[in-house]
RNA sequence: CGCGGGGUAGAGCAGUUGGUAGCUCGUCGGGCUCAUAACCCGGAGGUCGUUGGUUCAAAUCCUUCCCCCGCAA
């Protein structure tokens, strides 16, 4: 079965790796134009281009797929399927049925639920107590194919987004294996979504970085582990803002106003949270610096109390 | 050369009009105490990221390179 993998950053590059691991015939790539990104600048390869390259497999990169080149190219592969998984750009219906088998893609999230750009890290984000993998056949409007296999996990309590991350991808490239094998053999399952149980992700940016410390300690907690590694919790304290990394739940309770710096030790920054709890900062990042425990941090930036100020 | 911040005891930081390298924590030893992660006394531990230069003298001024962090995604 030839097969036109669309994709762009590792989660994507993981599933082609699986696609190939497998013994998968992938006959083109798809992937997002070399962009000069990371510090320095450098023009860079996605990584789903690195191991294409590292196949010998054709790339193609075209700036927009709605001109007409894109689906001649798509023609000329004669296709049985087309995997797209974090591609970044919507496929016009036109390209779609052009493989015989149509294409599918592969969401991290259980859909109908967290259909949208970043469902790993609102799973975190929203307190979830699990999610999964969904693969689906990819239908005019995005995210709302029929699903053929669901994968579900259980999100630890302490889980960032960046973990919960690698754990879908390895989930992921096994489903999209047996989903494709299911295909192969005209034995794959096909189940309309309930559209009226979806719910949508945006993408994350910066500007949802400042706690908010009137939401519960859960609330706080998951904010912390759902923005890490990207776009990263942040707190301003006395004019300096600290990136927050992780957290714990604490058994105190506080008067005091949310935001309110309880005490700074070797156990790390106690802050009230709303609902008169209180969250334990654990490991922070000043500017400029990089992570550590809020232990170390302090040894370096000792913080008063009293004044809410650094001595 | 995209922009900016930074590399100083095991850890986190201070220290630029150049002049014997400091603080907090940890660590080791001793003391106090019913006891202690508390307190007191004492000790060990640093070729100040790397190369070359200026100077009587460089952590500090100039130069080469390396590494880390943030912006941008």
């Amino acid at each position: 079965m030839r097969i036109v993998f669309m994709g762009t950053p590792d989660f994507a590059a993981t599933h082609l790796q699986a696609l190939l691991d497998g013994g998968f015939e992938v006959c083109g790539v798809f992937t997002q134009p070399d962009k000069p990104s990371k510090r320095g600048m450098q023009m860079r390869y996605s990584p789903v281009k690195e191991i294409a390259l590292q196949y010998g497999l054709p790339v193609y990169q075209p700036e927009t797929l709605r001109d007409g080149a894109s689906c001649e190219i798509l023609r000329s592969l004669k296709p049985d399927l087309g995997v797209v998984v974090a591609y970044g750009k919507k496929l016009p219906e036109e390209m779609l049925s052009i493989p015989r088998l149509g294409c599918i893609n592969v969401h991290a999230s259980l859909l109908p639920k967290l259909r949208g750009s970043a469902p790993i890290q609102w799973a975190v984000l929203s307190g979830d107590e699990e999610t999964g993998v969904t693969t689906m056949h990819m239908g005019p409007d995005v995210d709302t194919g029929d699903i053929i296999y669901q994968e579900t996990t259980k999100i630890g309590e302490h889980e960032t987004s960046g973990e919960l991350f690698d754990r879908l991808q390895e989930l992921g490239k096994d489903l999209l294996c047996k989903t494709v094998t299911a295909l192969d053999e005209g034995t794959a399952p096909r189940c309309a979504q309930e559209h009226r149980d979806a719910t949508f992700t945006t993408m994350l940016c910066k500007e949802m970085s400042p706690l908010d410390f009137s939401k519960s300690p859960r609330e706080v907690l998951k904010w912390i582990y759902g923005l890490e590694p990207w776009p990263c919790a942040t707190m301003m304290l006395d004019g300096v803002t600290l990136r927050v990394h992780s957290a714990d739940y604490t058994e105190n309770t506080s008067d005091c106003a949310p935001g309110t710096v309880l005490s700074a030790d070797k156990n790390g920054f106690e802050v009230a949270c709303g609902g008169g709890g209180t969250i334990l900062l654990t490991e922070v990042q000043a500017p400029g610096g990089k992570r550590m425990k809020t232990r170390d941090f302090l040894l370096g930036h000792p913080f008063d109390v009293e004044t809410q100020k650094w001595k």
